[in-house]
DNA sequence: AATATTGTTCAGCA
DNA sequence: GTGCTGAACAATAT
């Protein structure tokens, strides 16, 4: 499930791949991925084209097409991204494929169809219009900011780190894992925290999604002893051998440590 | 066959 | 009106 470091991975293999190419042609396989574009004004305003840089912004990601034309990507639940040589090779869940110039393919996929492709005049048109609020790893973005937003906030603190109008890029797993690793218990409000705790949460969810990006790009894996690795009601903590337990937060299904998230 | 997932929309409450 | 939570919805492989 694509949140923040799986999509600065997929902006990553966009900009290795994809830039300044033309696009000779965009091919939607299954319109139900479009968002407000429609299936003809898509390919046209694409043909031609090249990519000349991509952006990120929370778990959405952008490439400048020019000419106030940019790609706006989603990958909701399952969405994916391919690069490869030959179109007989067009991936199973391929729901748009762009066809090069030079021959070579980039298909965005999606089995659940979660996700979405569609063009916007720029990112930042895109991020006000959809009032998303900042990307926890920009560098602009402080421990003072966190505090601010805390400080204008009541109700769960799983709730605040995955509300993308709140913060963009986190969701499910990286909110769970956040909290676990800095042992707090997913339902405590948010009004009720200490500073010392506002301030564990901002860097410890910062260095997570860092870490994980980090890791993930050398083919890496979760660390063993993470939360996400033992997503499971019959685990047992890896820190202090506490007993896994599951229950809903924020209409999501919360994995937490009974014995250190208090 | 129930379940899991995300973002959006809406109902209801304080 | 605002801020917040929870439910329903979209799709589909397992």
């Amino acid at each position: 499930m694509p949140e923040l470091p799986e999509v600065e991975l997929y902006s990553r293999y966009f900009a290795t791949h994809a830039l300044r190419q033309p696009v000779v042609r965009a091919r939607v396989l299954d319109e139900r991925i479009l968002g407000e574009i429609r299936k003809s004004t898509f390919a046209e305003r694409l043909r031609g084209r090249a990519f000349s840089s991509v952006q990120r912004h929370g778990k959405h990601l952008f490439a400048d097409a020019g000419d106030d034309t940019w790609l706006h990507l989603h990958f909701g639940m399952t969405g994916d991204l391919t690069y490869y040589a030959d179109a007989a090779e067009d991936p199973r869940f391929a729901r748009v494929v762009f066809d090069f110039e030079g021959g070579a393919h980039l298909a965005f996929e999606d089995m659940r169809l979660f996700g979405v492709v569609d063009l916007t005049s720029s990112p930042a048109a895109f991020i006000a219009a959809h009032r998303l609020g900042p990307d926890p790893l920009d560098s602009r973005f402080r421990l003072r900011d966190f505090q601010q937003l805390v400080a204008n906030r009541r109700g769960a603190v799983k709730a605040l780190l995955m509300s993308q109008e709140i913060l963009a890029g986190i969701g499910n797993l990286y909110a769970d894992e956040t909290l676990y690793e800095a042992g707090i218990h997913p339902r405590r409000a948010v009004s009720d925290l200490s500073a010392d705790e506002v301030k564990k949460i901002y860097a410890t969810m910062r260095k997570i999604l860092a870490e994980t990006i980090r890791r993930k790009e050398r083919g890496g894996d979760y660390p063993a002893r993470s939360l996400i690795m033992h997503r499971d009601e019959d685990d047992r903590c890896p820190r202090c051998g506490g007993a896994i337990r599951k229950m809903v937060v924020f209409g999501r299904t919360t994995y937490y440590c009974s014995k250190h998230q208090k």
